[in-house]
DNA sequence: GTTCTTGCAAAAGCTTTGCAGGAAG
DNA sequence: CTTCCTGCAAAGCTTTTGCAAGAAC
């Protein structure tokens, strides 16, 4: 398990709030994958050594652990949302393949700023990717 | 009838597609607003006049002027999107108030720039909104 | 008249909720 | 044993689709 799992476990366990199968197996998940993953994904996943976990608990356990800070999520207009263990960054989608870029928060700090003293605007760049196109897909690569 | 939506109608007629009621009232619609209107908002409004227009007329309707090139629309993530006549710029949300900022494209060139060259990757500011919190609801304004 | 568009109804995709039984501590 | 969590079923919200009737040109 990575550190990032073991981390939010115990979490878990010094706010004492219960550590279950759906819950533990989410956190496990999130922790192994580098990918971003949809509530379907994770029930896919826990379904297969956990076959009772049901759908509406995937959610619940997703919403709670997001609750706690543990958890994040993100948007990508049409679809479902991203799921993953806490590390707030700017995502970027490519429309064509889905392929998820993972955007160093450093490189919008300049735009936020910008936003902040000019509209009075905090952006917070993690919660919706940014759309567009990867390498392969661009307008202009082929 | 604004410019617009003015120039709107005549690309249709140039293109020789059909003027239906639909069509003309939601073009009015979105001309005559600066607001961001969801499909349900802009149903409500057609169905003051067009009480027949049905709601999936509405879907259609948006999504072939879409497709020729006079609306667009984005995401902000949970609920429906939002709809307006092209004009393509970046908008921010609020998360407390659902307050949308509208950003002129330019801020973010410098951005876009350079996730091109950092990442190979090009971004579509225009199509999903960034979340944050307007200047009344940004956790340092209380 | 011919072709494109619409109204209706139904369903699809994602997510939330009420409730009663069950597990964690 | 008490409180919190879960399974199930049902529904909610946004959006899409098939089809036959209807409107635009």
């Amino acid at each position: 398990m990575r550190a990032d799992a073991v981390n939010a476990i115990e979490v878990l366990r010094a706010e004492g709030r219960r550590i279950t199968t759906a819950r533990r197996t989410i956190i496990e998940l999130l922790g192994e994958t580098p990918d971003h993953l949809t509530a379907e994904d994770i029930a896919a996943h826990v379904h297969a050594a956990h076959p009772e976990v049901h759908m509406s608990t995937v959610y619940r356990t997703l919403e709670s652990l997001e609750t706690w800070g543990l958890v994040e999520h993100f948007h990508h207009g049409h679809g479902a949302a991203f799921f993953h263990l806490s590390a707030s960054h700017p995502h970027a989608v490519c429309a064509e393949c889905g392929r998820v870029l993972d955007v160093p928060a450093r490189e919008f700090m300049p735009l936020v700023d910008h936003v902040r003293d000019a509209y009075g605007f905090e952006l917070d760049v993690a919660h919706n990717a940014l759309i567009g196109r990867c390498l392969e897909h661009a307008p202009s690569a082929h």
